[in-house]
RNA sequence: UCCGCGAUAGCUCAAUGGUGGAGCAUUCGGCUGUUAACCGAAGGGUUGCAGGUUCGAGUCCUGCUCGCGGAGCCA
């Protein structure tokens, strides 16, 4: 049944009579000439049947065809520079293997209410494939990247016993006899000692937001990856998070070609993105808003508006450091130059795609850390793990998380993250 | 949670308070190179739900439900 053979590497066919199995992206028909496109998760193919090629039982046969029909089909690999892709196939017999009758997805527009409810047919069409086939790459990329700097992957648990940061509202559940558990927000906590234990390290796996956010840029569940690293500063942190974004986007840009122009993705935006980054201070940024006529306070957070504001005017994505430690979590160590600011760093991607990272180098000195926790209110004791990083052998470390689905967006030039995920989950949607 | 917008054929949309239509999809017919093919024909409707105003409501009013976009929170 299975066929070694795919549209992707069919060029290599040619001239050959092969065997292609896949299903029927969509059909056309002359009088005495009929076209099949076929679709086999690997890209289309145009499929030609002539009257008198094939059996007049074969060209009937066509007619019994339906959109996402599923086939088998045999024929002759023919450069033809008229089908899309420059080859197509002479069809001498095709069989059907699966009937599909009122296909949803028809070949016009449809709205997004629609489609989603139909994501499990929606990943079927062409500018789906591309997306997930470029998520795929990104991943494998991610993966690269890290495992060629001697970073291990290190796995955090899911089900975590308390808030990490003690700011985002977490999906609840009961865990036996212990009481609540909750979804995790984040397995930096555990990367850092993971990172403490094996030097360098990142985490990759979903995470869990219970916020009622409602925006392209959020969904409830999406996947994250958590470099964690000992012995690392800001700078050294900013260095690496320069190098690994650079790297995933000339990956992409030299492997998916016919994905982004499926896509019609404008690369020369991409093209740009290359080291070095602009890195600006936080401070610097707040100045950044006010000539451009925003009355902005010093110590609050961005919003969206303020993040595109803030990267317009740069081609690369921006490093935006030293925040008020205000606004940032508990663990972020402070600058020792000037305590109202945290040596963390954000990063904003180019083309108004907003915060992709957020990163720090995180508090060493086990008293420090011990008065931020009870300054947050957070429960010391699920924290005596945490602490104890600081008591044996503690060394000065940092990380970033990389936000997967939002790089996919930006890279793909996505209006809305729900592309970027097979099932997206959002506050008023889990299914399919 | 707050602000804004919307719900009409399977889908995308139109319809001045006065007989609910079109394109696509489906079915049938035509065409020897189509590129979301094209041409002709047919079938397809409790206008989201409940109430109100009116001689008459898809259209105006009230409430509800669901969805979309944005804000806040964040990756």
């Amino acid at each position: 049944m299975k066929s070694d053979i795919n549209i992707k590497k069919l060029k290599e066919f040619a001239g050959q009579s092969v065997t292609l199995n896949g299903w029927v992206y969509n059909k056309r028909s002359g009088g005495k000439v009929r076209f099949i496109i076929l679709r086999d998760g690997t890209g289309l193919l145009q499929c030609v049947l002539f009257k008198g090629n094939v059996s007049e039982d074969v060209f009937e046969r066509f007619n019994l065809l339906n959109q996402e029909s599923s086939v088998q089909v045999t024929g002759n690999v023919k450069v033809e520079e008229r089908a899309p892709g420059g080859v197509e196939l002479d069809v001498t017999d095709f069989s059907i293997i699966g009937n599909s009758e009122n296909y949803p997805i028809t070949p016009k527009e449809h709205g997004i209410e629609f489609l989603i409810d139909h994501r499990h047919l929606w990943i079927r069409s062409k500018r789906q494939m591309a997306i997930l086939r470029i998520r795929h790459r990104i991943v494998k990329a991610i993966r690269d990247f890290f495992d060629e700097r001697d970073f291990t992957l290190f796995d955090p648990p899911i089900i975590t016993p308390n808030a990490c940061e003690g700011t985002s509202t977490l999906f609840e559940t009961e865990y036996f006899d212990l009481g609540k558990a909750y979804l995790t927000q984040s397995g930096q906590l555990y990367a850092e000692a993971g990172a403490l234990a094996l030097g360098k390290v990142y985490t990759f796996g979903p995470t869990f937001r219970a916020e009622k956010s409602k925006t392209r840029r959020h969904l409830t569940e999406f996947w994250m990856v958590e470099p964690e690293m000992a012995f690392y500063d800001l700078n050294d942190d900013m260095d690496l998070a320069e190098e690994f974004l650079e790297y995933i986007v000339q990956t992409v840009l030299k492997d998916m070609q016919t994905e982004l122009a499926a896509l019609e993705r404008d690369v020369t935006k991409l093209q740009k993105v290359r080291r070095p980054f602009p890195r600006i201070s936080y401070t610097d940024a707040v100045e950044i808003l006010r000539k451009k006529g925003v009355d902005f306070e010093w110590g609050n957070d961005f919003g969206a508006a303020d993040e595109t504001l803030i990267s317009e005017d740069y081609d690369q994505p921006v490093l935006v450091h030293r925040y008020p430690s205000e606004v940032k979590a508990f663990y972020m160590k402070r600058d020792p130059d000037n305590p109202k600011v945290a040596l963390a760093v954000d990063v904003l991607a180019p083309e108004g795609y907003g915060e992709i990272i957020g990163g720090s180098q995180r508090e060493d000195d086990y008293d420090l850390l011990l008065k931020r926790i009870k300054e947050h209110d957070l429960p010391v004791e699920f924290f005596d793990w945490y602490l104890d990083l600081r008591k044996y052998g503690s060394v000065p470390h940092a990380g970033f998380g990389l936000g997967l689905e939002r790089t996919v967006s930006w890279i793909c030039g996505l209006e809305h993250l729900r592309e970027a995920i097979p099932f997206p989950r959002m506050i008023y949607r889990n299914t399919p």
